[in-house]
RNA sequence: CGGGGCGUAGCUUAGCCCGGUAGAGCGCCUGCUUCGGGAGCAGGAGGUCGGAGGUUCGAAUCCUCUCGCCCCGACCA
């Protein structure tokens, strides 16, 4: 009956904490179709905290929203081989319309590349018309097998860029731009930390010249790909005619790049951060950042902390030292029959940061109480300048959630591993992500991938790299084209 | 698609083997007492037992078919 309203812990079933967490703390429900969900308002909450700063951060970088249809003809995905390779197979297709079948099947976009680059097409005839820079957010389809709450569902939420450039070298700057904007962004406001790097042949995007990715690591050690920026080359400009005149009067075709991250960013939050007592939500993208709990015995004592929790409230919520615009975020539950204790733990349910409880000897003392979600540390405010306080305790909690995620990332990185048996024995064990050197050859990927689960989640950039680059390949032995990280991935 | 679970009240489930008026806990509603870490008492509402067929005097229970969901594997943000 107690057993009852907790969650399954990570250590006993970290997929049914999961499944349980996000269940519970109502970030997202089951919808009657398979595969698909409903998000709910907590977990809505921190996807529009999240489209707001990614937006601004695309604005602020030149880009413009716009809106591109859902329906993509059957036809334009077969254009570009690899693009149609890719996704043909986890596409939804329309085949009736207003009762007749349609002339042509209408593909659901599984991403907009096909639709968006036939438009750019239309748009561009001179190298004065480029670059062209839009974002779109919107929904998505991908037919797939099997599907985790906010991992993988058939239907899901994200922002896709879409650039034209004029050269190669602009484009490639893009993309690697928009790299960085989502690490800072992951880094930042997820307090997630990630790896950046390029994907390896068989794991970049269908139709890309090159993908690079941020790979998180995740509380049971699996990889997660939290984001993807394509350099496209010139494929698809060639597969939908984007062509341009250039300065020299020569016509020639365009460089695409193409980005996107997605809700699935939520369910990394959780499995970044969260404990056995439910969501533990970063402040920056937490939908409520205080909750403010009143503690009273008899009516007349309820009256006056209910009171002074809400000037509280008004007080927190009106300082204005973050920016006129970026307030505290405070509710107070005030909520009569539920004991204080109750609320506590359904707080931490849901993931909110800082608990403030406010009772007669609170007020007595002209202080309140506070508890930090992330570490359970509980310590008095004083009332005096509250608002400042909690601000920077609030920042205090996001550098710290930030901190301690990098730790373990690091406790669970496995370095100068030289021996295929010794990285057997990681990921058949603890797992992890191992830094190894790899001779470039995709049949050693796929034999690893094969005999291990484990993939080439990324070949890390520079500042990731060991301090001594390895020298051999991991299983072949041979001089080592790369150094690269395997883990087991979502 | 292969393997494994499971469909009984909003949730978790007992009952099924061995057929005989559908039970409990949590939650919900009302009232009183409570309230600094998951309250107590009293009263109350809520079920075509996933669906269809069959066997039977009688089916949640036995038989056949079917639908759906979850988990684990092959594809993927």
């Amino acid at each position: 009956m107690a057993d009852d309203k907790k969650l399954t812990t990570r250590t006993e079933d970290f997929s049914a904490w999961y499944n349980e967490l996000v269940l519970r703390s109502e970030l997202a429900d089951y919808s009657p179709v398979k595969g698909s969900m409903v998000i709910r308002p907590n977990g809505y909450g921190i996807w529009e905290r999240m489209q707001r700063t990614l937006d601004d951060m695309f604005k602020a970088t030149g880009h413009q929203n716009a809106y591109f249809p859902l329906f993509i003809p059957q036809s334009f995905l077969s254009k570009e081989a690899q693009h149609v390779e890719g996704f043909a197979p986890e596409t939804a297709v329309v085949t009736h319309g207003g009762g007749k079948v349609l002339e042509e099947p209408l593909v659901v976009r599984p991403t907009s590349e096909t639709i968006i680059y036939h438009m750019f097409a239309k748009w561009t005839q001179s190298y004065r018309d480029l670059p062209i820079k839009i974002n779109q957010w919107a929904n998505v389809v991908r037919w797939e097998m099997r599907t985790r709450l906010f991992l993988r569902t058939l239907e899901f939420l994200w922002q896709e860029g879409h650039t034209a450039h004029a050269t190669e070298a602009e484009a490639e700057t893009e993309a690697r731009l928009i790299l960085g904007l989502y690490r800072e962004f992951m880094e930042g406001w997820i307090a997630m930390p990630v790896i950046t790097g390029q994907k390896t042949e068989s794991e970049k995007f269908a139709g890309a010249l090159r993908t690079y990715s941020c790979e998180a690591m995740m509380q049971d050690n699996k990889a997660l790909q939290a984001g993807t920026s394509h350099n496209l080359g010139q494929n698809f400009a060639k597969a939908f005619e984007l062509q341009f005149q250039a300065e020299n009067g020569e016509q020639a075709f365009a460089w695409n790049t193409s980005w996107g991250v997605s809700t699935r960013m939520v369910g990394g939050l959780v499995m970044t951060h969260s404990d056995d007592n439910g969501l533990v939500c970063p402040p920056r993208l937490a939908p409520i950042e205080v909750v403010i709990v009143p503690i009273w015995k008899s009516d007349e004592e309820r009256a006056r902390v209910v009171e002074a929790a809400q000037k509280v409230r008004i007080e927190l919520t009106e300082w204005t030292g973050r920016g006129a615009t970026d307030r505290l975020r405070v509710t107070v539950d005030d909520r009569e029959g539920v004991k204080p204790g109750a609320k506590y733990y359904e707080w931490e349910m849901r993931g909110v940061p800082l608990r403030l409880e406010i009772g007669p000897k609170d007020l007595e003392k002209g202080s309140v109480f506070s508890a930090r979600r992330d570490m359970r540390a509980k310590a008095a405010l004083p009332m005096a300048g509250l608002p400042a306080t909690v601000a920077t305790l609030l920042e205090t909690i996001q550098g710290d959630l930030l901190a301690a995620a990098k730790a373990r990332r690091e406790a669970n990185s496995h370095r100068n591993v030289t021996s295929y048996a010794q990285f057997k024995e990681i990921m058949e064990g603890p797992g992890g992500f191992v830094y190894t050197g790899w001779n470039g050859d995709p049949a050693i990927e796929a034999k690893v991938k094969e005999e291990t689960k484990a993939t080439i989640r990324v070949i890390p950039d520079p500042e990731f790299r060991s301090a001594e680059a390895p020298r051999t390949c991991l299983v072949t032995g041979e001089p080592a084209k790369h150094e690269v990280i395997w883990a087991k991935a979502y």
